[in-house]
DNA sequence: AGCACGCCGACT
DNA sequence: GTCGGCGTGCTC
């Protein structure tokens, strides 16, 4: 009989920590049933060993759940890290990084023989050596389109591809993180072309037996590529030659759940203990990743160029939605193929007002702002979706209303009305689309939800850039370069992109030569005002006491400093804790120890007020509203 | 979380 | 005398 080193599955802090149980013929990884305090509780086997230095009396494993060792050495290394590294629980992360067992691909899996593919022949790599000598790169990819087999997909996803290939290609796995299945969908096929079928898409939106299927398939190892959103990140690949993650700035990368490590960090994370090369891509860049370029953790490394970037005055006249210019441009390109037109917002008008006081129409139900989802619909609310077919202001009475500012359909309105007998399609989160072949059409696309054209785009027109930029946060003019940045790379070589509504900084990084400084310039910002990620920050919500005690216990630790607390409602107040890189680990330990004293200390009737949540990294305080 | 253990107030 | 409130500590 040996011993069995469990780690529970609790969300309870105190409980955060390895149990050892007896078990005989228990493989580390298994996931189990232990016996544990009265009850029973699910959890993993990270390790066996002949004995225990616990001095009490070991408990058995009550049963093995599956047999197959879903938890990795590797992995788990990785997710105690990353756990520690946010002050959160192992538990909480491996819930993200291991998918629900399924029956029956697990049945079948165990049945069958391990099959390991023979690696892809090496071909010509784009950056020769990179993964062979284990380089830490940020690349900024070449901008445009290219054809793999049927479908169009973006250059950057050829140029990982082949990254891919060259870790496959010695026997390694690669793991590629995306932000979501558009650009999945695009790397999985230009990873087809070049590694034919050793490619694994761990995809939350797969059904659960698929999904546990292809998560088996990881596990068998071999020379694979392993591409999904950002729980992939956790893939187990005991091999692991590259780890590239894409546009590493998105906010999809951040995971909503506890305790909500970015895919960024956990990638740092996991490229520091497995020592496999690092790719850090876009056509844009993110603060942290010029961070990571001026330690000189990362080398930069830039692909191709973007088209010619004309920037155009504001507005030619006071209705002018489309500057003279860009009219210009999109005419002349029409001719040829399609247009892009990007634009803010979705639906016809974002905004209402009242014709009479020029109050904001809200909601009478919930104070929510009032938009039109098209022409002749009636007003409905942003947040609760009530229509309003009689609206009456709230404040003066009057009925009549305004429309501000123009969304995808109000736009795809009158730029069909400007250019006859060509089609417009609209793409935005209620219409999606995913890609148009290369006949003339207008494309009016929010950012993100732009289609792939065959061929590229002839002309790219980057509208609502005051829009953009309006929004009070510290990432709006990063934000921003992204979405243009992307939409731009879904042009021609040949095209001319007009970008609307930009001044300074943020034009010059549009149409500069060396878009690098924007980044730096960027970084220095935040340096100035010692704001992520110049500094790491937690933010810690919870009745006043016990944040202040938590705040006050950090404090301690030195190279910190606190913002707040500020009242979030219902009794709860908020502190922001910055700290230096430096004192990371020292400032989540004692973070952690923290959490784990209010829930095991303050559980008196008196004492219990709203428990004390902890976010490492926590940017949202910075994003305004 | 649950459950046991342990220490002070009103009860058959 | 003890039944049971709840604060405290532990869970292999």
């Amino acid at each position: 009989m040996s011993v069995a080193r469990v780690v529970v599955e609790s969300r309870l802090p105190q409980l955060d920590r390895r149990f050892d149980f007896l078990a005989d013929d228990v493989a580390p990884g298994v996931r189990v049933r232990v016996p544990f305090g009265g009850r029973m509780l699910p959890g993993y086997v990270v390790e066996v060993v002949e004995d225990s230095d616990f001095a009490g009396e070991l408990h058995r494993v009550e049963r093995v759940l599956s047999a197959v060792p879903v938890l990795q050495p590797e992995v788990w290394a990785l997710v105690r890290a990353v756990a520690d590294r946010a002050a959160g629980s192992a538990a909480d992360v491996l819930r993200i990084a291991i998918p629900g067992r399924q029956a029956r691909p697990e049945t079948a899996w165990l049945k069958a023989e391990r099959v390991t593919p023979a690696p892809p022949e090496a071909g010509e790599s784009i950056l020769p050596g990179l993964v062979e000598r284990r380089e830490r790169i940020a690349l900024r990819s070449a901008p445009g389109v290219e054809r793999v087999g049927e479908t169009w997909v973006g250059r950057w996803a050829v140029e990982l591809a082949g990254l891919a290939r060259d870790a496959l290609a010695r026997g390694e796995q690669a793991i590629l993180v995306v932000p979501d299945h558009r650009e999945q969908r695009q790397l999985v096929a230009a990873l087809e072309a070049v590694v034919g079928d050793r490619v694994v898409e761990l995809d939350a939106r797969q059904s659960n037996p698929d999904r546990y299927r292809a998560f088996l398939r990881a596990i068998d190892g071999g020379p694979i590529a392993i591409v999904g959103p950002r729980s992939a990140v956790y893939a187990p690949a005991a091999n692991l030659g590259l780890l590239a993650v894409w546009e590493d700035g998105d906010p999809l990368h951040d995971e909503p759940l506890a305790p909500y490590a970015t895919t960024r960090d956990v990638a740092l994370v996991r490229q520091q203990q497995s020592g496999c090369a690092l790719v850090l891509a876009g056509h844009a860049r993110s603060t942290e990743t010029q961070r990571l370029l001026e330690l000189g953790f990362l080398d930069a490394v830039t692909r191709g160029r973007p088209p010619r970037t004309l920037p155009a005055a504001l507005v030619d006249g006071p209705s002018a939605r489309i500057p003279g210019m860009a009219f210009q441009v999109a005419k002349e390109a029409i001719a040829h193929g399609p247009v892009l037109v990007q634009v803010a917002r979705p639906g016809h008008a974002p905004a209402l007002a009242c014709a009479r006081c020029g109050e904001r129409a809200r909601c009478r139900r919930c104070s929510g702002p009032l938009r039109r989802a098209r022409a002749e619909a009636s007003p409905s609310c942003a947040w609760c979706g009530a229509v309003h077919a009689a609206w009456s202001c709230t404040s003066c009475g009057g009925r009549g209303i305004v429309e501000l500012g123009r969304g995808s359909m109000r736009t795809a309105d009158e730029l069909g009305r400007a250019f006859p007998n060509v089609p417009v399609v609209v793409a935005d989160g209620q219409h999606e689309r995913l890609e148009v072949d290369d006949r003339p059409r207008l494309v009016v696309a929010t950012r993100g939800a732009e289609p792939i054209a065959a061929g590229g785009y002839h002309a790219v027109l980057l509208l609502d850039g005051e829009r953009l930029l309006a929004r009070e946060s510290l990432r709006v003019a990063e934000d921003a370069v992204r979405a243009w940045s992307g939409a731009r790379a879904l042009a021609r070589d040949d095209a001319t992109i007009v970008l609307t509504g930009a001044v300074g900084r943020v034009a010059a990084a549009m149409t500069a030569r060396e878009p690098a400084a924007f980044a730096a310039a960027e970084l220095a910002d935040r340096r100035a005002l010692r704001f992520p990620p110049a500094v790491r920050v937690a933010s810690v919500v919870g009745g006043p006491d016990e944040v202040e005690r938590v705040v006050r216990a950090v404090g301690e630790i030195g190279a910190t400093d606190a913002l707040g607390p500020v009242d979030v409602g219902e009794g709860a107040v908020r502190s922001i804790v910055r700290f230096d890189y430096g004192a990371g680990v020292d400032v989540a330990q004692a973070l952690r120890a923290e959490i784990v004293r209010a829930a095991t200390q303050s559980r008196s009737r008196v004492a219990k007020g709203a428990p004390v949540r902890v976010h490492v990294d926590d940017h949202e305080p910075f994003e305004g509203i």
